[in-house]
RNA sequence: GCCGGAGUGGCGGAAUGGCAGACGCGGCGGACUCAAAAUCCGUUGAUGGCAACAUCGUGUGGGUUCAACUCCCACCUCCGGCACCA
């Protein structure tokens, strides 16, 4: 009864049994322990590609494997649908964003059926269904409760190509779009916020507890959300003759310390002192002037790698409050409207910035910490103790912003100096002792911008009341429902469109106008992987309870270009839900794999770039399970990987191999005699090939069963393949009438479970049809290897001389070390004869080593 | 510039400090076949040798060790992230 293997047979035959079955379907079992295994989800933009292919295979690799070990498994699968590619499509094709959106999530969906993934579909989520993004809105309305939402007129990016504000974190390297890489603009704009920056500190803190995430991860977040240590300082602004006035400004500084050397004083371009400083002054062209230039010029010059630092004094000078000194005020390009205070003390001896801006402008250069070895020090002792400023240039090249002694600093002189140094605690005590300075604690991060000039987004549940102000829309009457109705193929928004935005105002009734701004994506990825965990809930986004049995996802897959992103947000959202109460953890993601890219010929596969390998190539020829386990084989999972036609014609054969050995072992079965007693039972007097045949199979099932633990799918196939060679070899030498059942048996139907995760259609129709078992190869249990038969009675250890191989000794296993010292000796006993043997070192059960002279 | 990651046969890739190259792709030789496909067997790091064998070999140069792809130091190349963050 041999038959062939017919992937397009037996593929659709299985895949509509399970579908029809809802086999995948999540139950919380509390009788059980709970895997919530979850790749991210997709942005439905068509055909999907191998990139898709392996994210979704390891994920139903990890599920499946995880149900056959006894978990109860939450696997669920959605489309983050919003989004600018749907207007883009929408204009370019002439139809609606809502269509092409649909349309494409049915044809993944399609795409995904035909891998054989083994989500639950009755948890599907879109991010564009009213019955998902009216709980973005509820949350956003939370947030605004607490706080956390804020409108603010800021410079904000913008990009001009995508015609819409964009966070921080979606700009890229030199300042362009994460989307299509188009330069983004500064703006000053009237926006909206999430105040992430309220959690940064525990967003840091808690990277410590994620172990399970890649370290490269943690640290891009760690840098990204950059918390700093250092002190403000207050100096007060006076004229040229130095009468004070009692305005003041504050300054952010990590070397407090370094305060002595402040010989000026910067404020950035966009400052709001610079034009109260310099209007109606003679200083007021050549500081407008550098306005000008770093306002405009700031990105091409940045491009080039090489920003030339310009500046331009404003006529005001300010009082340095540790030593009364009187500093110039001057605008240079190199300071940061947005971090810090948006100006800067400056202390060229310590800072390379400063010290090229002083060395352009001919500012002085005092020394004020300086290394122990410093030349310096050592052509004038003296100057160690030196309290007063004596020395107002460094004959450095350089600035020195390493840790070093104090110098010419007043009762400071002497003390340690350096980032966080005695030094500087003791500047900062003496600075809040006075008023005029305290501790503190800086941020890179900034407040997440969420607002989008954009239609096809989630609406910003407000209200704008020329009367009331700003009125959130109340919780009753949402979801503010996206408008289909607008023909976007002229690029139209919601503020086109007076049907939406003309609404009465919900407080005092009068005519208001309804916030047209609809939210940044990344607010409804921010949240899905909860909705997935009671995903039909109509009067919550979801209950506490649920997410309380399936949260925190155990094992997250996705791609690296998310590792600050969506990885960072969701981490946010995560803790304001559970301040809200409805999550009692507080990280969402215990382990995540930031799998590599797939490329083709060195390239990432992308649909703009027009290179893209897609499944149904495939598929046609070689069936899922060829196309899943080949993308598994290729590489390990965390590794980038060059898509390579060649080798899929070598896992077909491997799966074709897999069959006949399946199909013949169940055609001649019965005429293995049973020798053993048991499956994977030692017996002593089973044939030295059957023995040999019990090892083979135990150790590989310890090997794959560890590799898919560990998610090294490649070589946990490598260790399926030696099994398989394994039970062929047997076959080959041993005649049927002497092959030992229960051993044979236990091989064939551990490989067969074994790459049922990987391979699960061919696997099934093995299971059930071929080998004639009742129930799914999927729900069956793991198999188990006895470790006494991994390993051998018998090894063979290689003798080294002096760190080459001169013999092999067969030994057992944990023999005595004196056996194995006079075998080892006797083995290599040509090669040492007549010389001293200085070493000899028994590596137990591995190797033995001998060092003559 | 700073922070990560990676350099191993013709190719993808294996190796808790213990026989480098598992497993596979490709190549070569053979069996089966009228022939081909499929399948099966053998072989396949380099150099030298008829051969057993010898020597060399994990980006480069040092070091630690009986023993280094693996640990340490210095460097080269490639990839990724951040980048005037005071």
């Amino acid at each position: 009864m041999a038959h062939e293997y017919n992937p397009a047979e037996i593929e659709p035959k299985w895949q509509s049994v399970w579908e029809s079955d809802a086999v995948d379907a999540a139950v919380e079992d509390p009788a059980r322990p709970k895997r919530y295994i979850l790749e991210m989800f997709p942005y439905p933009s068509g055909n999907p590609h191998m990139g898709h292919v392996r994210n979704y295979s390891i994920g139903d690799v990890v599920a499946r494997a995880s149900r056959m070990r006894g978990y109860s498994v939450l696997h669920p699968i959605g489309w983050d649908a919003f989004g600018m590619p749907a207007e883009n499509a929408a204009i370019k094709q002439n139809t609606h964003p809502a269509k092409w959106t649909y349309e494409n999530i049915a044809t993944q969906e399609a795409a995904f059926k035909r891998l054989g993934f083994s989500y639950d579909w009755q948890r599907k989520v879109v991010t564009c269904d009213p019955e998902f993004y009216r709980w973005g809105q509820w949350i956003f309305l939370k947030m605004f409760e607490r706080g956390l939402v804020e409108r603010k007129m800021n410079p904000v990016n913008w990009c001009p190509t995508c015609r819409t504000v964009l966070a921080n974190e979606q700009v890229e390297g030199e300042g362009v779009c994460w989307r299509c890489s188009t330069r983004v603009e500064k703006r000053e704009l009237d926006q909206w916020y999430f105040k992430i920056t309220d959690y940064a500190q525990e967003l840091l803190d808690d990277l410590d507890q994620l172990d399970g995430w890649p370290e490269r991860v943690r640290t891009m977040q760690a840098n990204w959300i950059g918390r700093s240590e250092g002190a403000e300082v207050d100096f007060t602004v006076c004229d040229a003759d130095g009468n004070t006035t009692d305005e003041t400004i504050t300054v952010y500084t990590t070397r407090p310390d370094t305060l002595f050397g402040c010989s000026f004083f910067l404020l950035a371009p966009e400052h709001p002192l610079v034009s109260q400083f310099v209007d109606g002054t003679e200083y007021a062209d050549a500081v407008a002037a550098v306005v000008e230039r770093a306002t405009h010029e700031t990105a091409v010059e940045r491009e080039s790698g090489i920003a030339e630092k310009i500046g331009a004094f404003t006529g005001r000078y300010v009082v340095n409050p540790i030593n009364q000194q009187r500093v110039p005020v001057w605008v240079a390009n190199y300071v940061l409207m947005d971090y810090g205070t948006g100006a800067v003390m400056a202390v060229p001896s310590g800072d390379e910035r400063d010290f090229a801006f002083a060395r352009a402008y001919g500012l002085p250069i005092p020394p004020v910490v300086v290394a122990a070895d410093d030349p310096l020090l050592a052509s004038d002792p003296t100057l160690a103790q030196e309290t007063d400023l004596r020395v107002t240039d460094v004959p450095w090249d350089a600035a020195y912003a390493g840790p070093g002694t104090m110098i010419q600093s007043g009762p400071f002189t002497g003390l340690s100096g350096g980032k966080g140094s005695a030094g500087a605690d003791a500047v900062i005590r003496a600075l809040a002792a006075a008023g005029t300075g305290r501790a503190t604690v800086n941020f890179r991060l900034r407040d997440w911008l969420i607002s989008r000039q954009r239609y096809w987004g989630n609406p910003i549940p407000v209200i704008h009341c020329p009367k009331c102000g700003i009125v959130p829309v109340p919780a009753d009457q949402l979801p503010v429902i996206l408008p289909l109705d607008l023909d976007i193929t002229t690029g139209a928004t919601l503020a086109e469109h007076p049907e939406f935005y003309e609404v009465a105002c919900p407080v005092c009734g009068a005519d208001a106008r309804r916030e047209t701004d609809t939210m940044d994506t990344f607010t409804c990825s921010s949240w899905y992987f909860l909705r997935y965990t009671d995903a039909a809930n109509d009067t919550a986004p979801f209950a506490a309870d649920k997410a309380a049995y399936w949260m925190p996802v155990d094992q997250y897959i996705g791609g690296i270009e998310h590792a600050i992103l969506h990885l960072l947000y969701s981490r946010f959202f995560t803790k304001v839900l559970r301040d809200i109460g409805l999550l009692s953890i507080d990280e969402p993601f215990t382990r995540l794999l930031t799998q590599g890219m797939v490329k083709l010929d060195g390239a990432v596969m992308s649909k703009s770039k027009g290179n893209i390998v897609a499944p149904e190539e495939v598929i046609p020829r070689y069936g899922a399970d060829t196309v899943r386990a080949y993308i598994m084989f290729m590489a390990p999972p965390d590794k980038d990987l060059d898509w390579s036609p060649e080798g899929v014609d070598g896992m077909y054969r491997y799966l074709n191999r897999v069959w006949r050995l399946v199909d013949e072992y169940a055609d001649e079965r019965d005429g293995y005699p049973q020798v053993s007693d048991q499956a994977g039972e030692y017996v002593p007097d089973l044939s030295a090939q059957t023995k040999n045949l019990a090892h083979l199979v135990h150790k590989s099932v310890k090997k794959a069963t560890d590799d898919i633990d560990r998610m090294q799918f490649n070589t946990a196939i490598a260790a399926l393949m030696e099994l398989t060679n394994a039970l062929y070899d047997y076959k080959t030498a041993v005649p049927v009438g002497d092959r030992d059942r229960a051993v044979f048996q236990f091989g064939i139907e551990s490989l067969v479970k074994m790459l049922a995760p990987i391979a699960p259609h061919i696997t099934e129709e093995l299971w059930q049809v071929v080998l004639g078992n009742t129930g799914s190869i999927h729900a069956q249990e793991w198999p188990r290897y006895d470790a006494a038969l991994c390993v051998r009675d018998e090894v063979e250890l290689p003798v080294q001389v002096n760190g080459k191989v001169r013999g092999r000794i067969t030994v057992a296993r944990d023999a005595d070390e004196a056996v194995v010292r006079q075998a080892a000796l006797d083995a290599v006993q040509a090669q040492i004869a007549g010389k001293d043997v200085a070493k000899l070192i028994v590596v137990p059960n591995r190797i033995v080593t001998i060092v003559v002279k």
